[in-house]
DNA sequence: GATAAGTGGTTAGGGCCCAGACTATCTGGT
DNA sequence: ACCAGATAGTCTGGGCCCTAACCACTTATC
């Protein structure tokens, strides 16, 4: 497999409206993020936690205190849906609890179970250890370029 | 929300294995990549295409010929089985059809129907024009930059 | 030829993700 | 007090993605 993808000789010619390098830029990342991803989730593996699950402990812990599963979807940026999905199964892991709100009886509060705070360490380390290795063909001054063009993007995309 | 994606003040002290820059990379290189794909599946949407989907025309498209489930797979970097299901929607569409291979029984042809050359067309034109305006934000030289830094970590990704 | 190993496609079961509909509850204005 | 609108969580139904197991068929080996 040739890296990075590459758009044919004849791109241009073929689509008058389109951009050979914007192209290229858009199928990379999309490639790109896909393998980070793919790496987090075999990272995580072993731990027999998802990389969404991960990601809602970490939120969790770092709020430090039991949040409605409403506020999880803001910060995971996916919907209260399937959030609920995610707490389910970390619920049946015994990551994770819910508990009904003391005052307002919509809400639920999910709570951290004893495992469920460990298991947010040891997912952070790991995850933290591995992103050092994924990383590892680019110097600090490449990497502080790539999440500058990144944030341009973000800001366009968002 | 803040773009990019920042680690905090002390990273470092709380994660002494890890490098700040790389996680920043990582993580803003997953979210880049799924803004990205959320925009390719929001200008599919009106033509009733997911993404994998549209891939699947494409590849068909491109082969000139039908083509065995197991070539797609291999393009699409993606399991039999996920092809399987991707192929029974386009099929349910009226896109693709299954014919049996004519000298080896073990195999199918999946080809194009009529819509489904049309439909291939249609999703090249739509998220091509689609990503001139997404990589909007970047300089030629940066998008040129930013593919150069992906091809280098895809090489270690892979 | 017969049998073992390999290959191609599907199925089963599980997880993530969404939009849209539904229920329970809270809140604001009358 | 009342009721309309907003809010929280869930359920339904659908798509994508995976691994593991399964079946049919082909190929290689003896």
């Amino acid at each position: 497999m040739e890296m990075p993808i590459r758009v044919s000789r004849d791109f241009a010619a073929t689509y008058p409206d389109a951009s050979a390098s914007a192209t290229e830029c858009a199928m990379n990342l999309a490639r790109t993020g896909d393998l980070v991803l793919g790496r987090v989730a075999l990272a995580l593996q072993p731990l027999d936690v998802s990389p969404a699950g991960g990601l809602v402990l970490g939120i969790l812990k770092d709020a430090g205190r039991p949040c409605p599963p409403n506020y999880i979807s803001e910060r995971l940026i996916v919907s209260r849906a399937t959030v609920t999905g995610v707490l389910d199964t970390l619920v049946k892991r015994g990551l994770v609890r819910r508990e009904p709100h003391p005052t307002d009886r919509r809400m639920v509060l999910v709570h951290l179970t004893k495992a469920g705070s460990r298991m947010a360490d040891t997912v952070r380390r790991t995850v933290h250890r591995g992103e050092a290795d994924w990383m590892g063909s680019l110097s600090e001054q490449e990497r502080g370029r790539l999440t500058e063009l990144l944030g341009k993007l973000q800001r366009h995309l968002a």
